[in-house]
DNA sequence: TCAACACATGAGCAAGTGCTCATATATAGA
DNA sequence: TCTATATATGAGCACTTGCTCATGTGTTGA
């Protein structure tokens, strides 16, 4: 992708000094991008509500089907999300396969957007 | 949007304790949903990099175009999400305009993210 | 009042996303 | 081995999103 050198503001020697700042100390772009694309998952509200249905109680996939009142295979499909991102771990048994939060990281970030929501 | 009947696991009789438990104690829908919306503003790696400059120093719309190498337009447009979430705030100076974050939530719900990134 | 600059915004498009539907896989029991 | 049940997954589609391009708006200085 090229970047088109669009005329841009003449302050650069004000600001100049600030931006080079700014950049030192920027996250490397593949962690932010990293970090964009962990808050994606918790940027739709099925997979926050499995999110938080799972906080209380360790699932089964037909529980949060119901639960959340959509189809079994909607339900999988962000369960796979979750479960490639990390947030949620699972144990079989029998045909059952039951769903749970992986770590406490889980907890904090909701509860740090929630904070924000709730001000 | 109509919810078809589907046929679900038959464990009802186990698991509807946990299922009932769990509804009682999650967060209203229309909650949730602002959450999701809330974390959506975070998932996108433009965002999440021009807040993290913020981060640092008050930034006026072309330094940030400068730092990020994207168009203004392109940032603008994304400063105008930001600000309708209420993610940061800005004042006018003559012909420009500098932005800030809002308050210090932000930096909390990246840290946390990032924390989850970095384990 | 007009030109120049900083920024904002609307239209349009390519790429991504979350669902549904159909079907595949895994396990238990007959 | 065959069937039923619980879950997973692929294809397809409607919808959303983030960009570009063109242009509009607001401010300054001549």
């Amino acid at each position: 992708m090229e970047l088109k050198s669009v005329p841009c503001c003449d302050e650069a020697l004000v600001h100049d000094a600030a931006v080079e700042r700014v950049r030192q100390n920027l996250p490397p772009d593949e962690r932010l991008y990293d970090l964009a694309e962990l808050f994606k998952i918790f940027g739709d509200s099925t997979r926050v509500k499995i999110l938080y249905a799972l906080l209380e109680s360790e699932l089964c996939v037909c529980d949060i089907a119901k639960l959340m009142e959509v189809t079994q295979s909607a339900v999988s499909h962000q369960l796979r999300v979750l479960k490639n991102s990390k947030l949620v771990k699972f144990r079989r048994e029998g045909k059952t396969v039951y769903y749970s939060l992986a770590d406490s990281h889980v907890i904090h970030i909701l509860d740090q957007g929630m904070e924000h929501i709730c001000e």
